[in-house]
DNA sequence: GGGGTTATTATGTGCAGACATAATACACAA
DNA sequence: TTGTGTATTATGTCTGCACATAATAACCCC
């Protein structure tokens, strides 16, 4: 490569030199203006690039004291929230789904806590058992706070999956998750299809819009299941 | 809040219209020139808070078509790939490692495959079990290609993790990383101190400088640990 | 020499204008 | 009707400039 071009460009001659050590972490790199002078590019270019890779980790940058090569240039992964639905066909098989139950109860205390509400306060429980080609494919717990739902619930529960209802009616601004492995307790073992004690991928998500808790859900994979993602 | 200002509080008012169904998953919203018209901006300005919008998954944008809020707007979250002692420092507990076993050996089908290299190609295997605050905390088993070793192993791989060394040394460019649950083998369950069976969460990443493969590696986390994230 | 104020500096963000690019819509011809 | 070429349009990116902001460095005064 002669002069790197575009932003997409510079990025990688950065990264290249990163990687070739020229830069070593904990160094600090030339100014953007030095650089945009070297590349024969517009400040504003090489500020594109690097604001790209202090974003993924590679770079850490602070005003006045410059850039600098992070000290474990870690990168950050993204990975993608499915609908279930869409996750199952995306795998090429056929989504169906059984409304297990629907009740409205006071939740465990670790909900109300992740939700931010007052221990007692009644939400409505709704478990769902999702399928695969008719195999069972996840288990699905979630708790709902009722004040956002101003027209209820979807009209019809058995036609299109809560979560998927939720995702295109209620929006929301801000949400926490955790993944972790969980053996399989008898009730979910009965349901998944698995022995009792099976390691299953569990992802927990709670959601906010504003700063009205939306909902807590608990998923809980039938083994077998990966979460992809690249870097 | 009278006309946003600065393109942070565009992104937030997008979300907001987003939120309040204003323009509900599948619509076409305005073009980055009438919202620039609006919020009394430039064109620049809008196309910046939309470009994260769209980063995170809210929106799609495609040219001469405009631009709409996603059909389901799940959001794409991003999480750290941490150093194994900064994760466990970060939990405010002590780290150490034990190296197992450091040998050249022909590795499993599977890892050659992922790593791209013909069967058969010899690689250097190394396995360490690293603890928090003197407890077993993840088993560590990783592949290497030699290759991209010019100067051989760090000098005392007692003192500095492999994975540690790796981070600092041989900056990668691409990657892909999987999470699952499995259940923990005899071997790790020994090694872990747990019950043959338990379930832990498994990681496995494969890395890359350019098209040179560099590892793969395979974390099994002791039981309990969880992997969390916001978006 | 120490402490607080001021100047300097690199990044962060903004603006207006320009051209590139991709995808659509339309007109026209076979 | 069907296919093809062309005009249109919204986004993608770049330039050059400006000012804001945060953090460091320098200075001055006691």
């Amino acid at each position: 490569m002669s002069t790197p071009q575009g932003w997409e460009e510079i990025r990688a001659e950065v990264l290249r030199r990163i990687s070739r050590r020229d830069w070593p972490p904990g160094a600090i790199i030339p100014t953007e203006e030095q650089l945009a002078a070297e590349f024969g590019c517009a400040r504003a270019t090489v500020n594109r690039a690097l604001r790209e890779l202090a974003g993924a980790g590679v770079l850490e940058r602070r005003r006045k004291a410059g850039t600098r090569v992070a000290m474990y240039p870690a990168r950050r992964a993204t990975f993608e929230i499915p609908v279930i639905r869409l996750e199952v066909e995306g795998r090429g098989q056929r989504h169906s789904f059984r409304l297990l139950e629907q009740a409205e109860a006071v939740p465990p205390l670790a909900v109300a806590a992740r939700l931010g509400l007052a221990p007692g306060a009644r939400l409505l429980e709704v478990r769902t058992l999702h399928f695969a080609d008719g195999k069972p494919f996840l288990y699905e717990d979630r708790w709902l706070n009722p004040a956002v739902l101003p027209e209820g619930l979807p009209p019809d529960m058995q036609a299109t999956s809560l979560n998927e209802w939720l995702v295109k009616t209620v929006a929301y601004t801000y949400g926490d998750i955790a993944f972790s492995a969980e053996s399989a307790t008898p009730d979910e073992a009965a349901l998944l299809g698995v022995a009792p004690g099976a390691a299953l991928f569990v992802t927990e998500r709670t959601t906010w819009a504003g700063d009205q808790p939306i909902t807590s859900v608990r998923l809980a994979y039938a083994p077998g299941y990966r979460l992809r993602t690249v870097v």
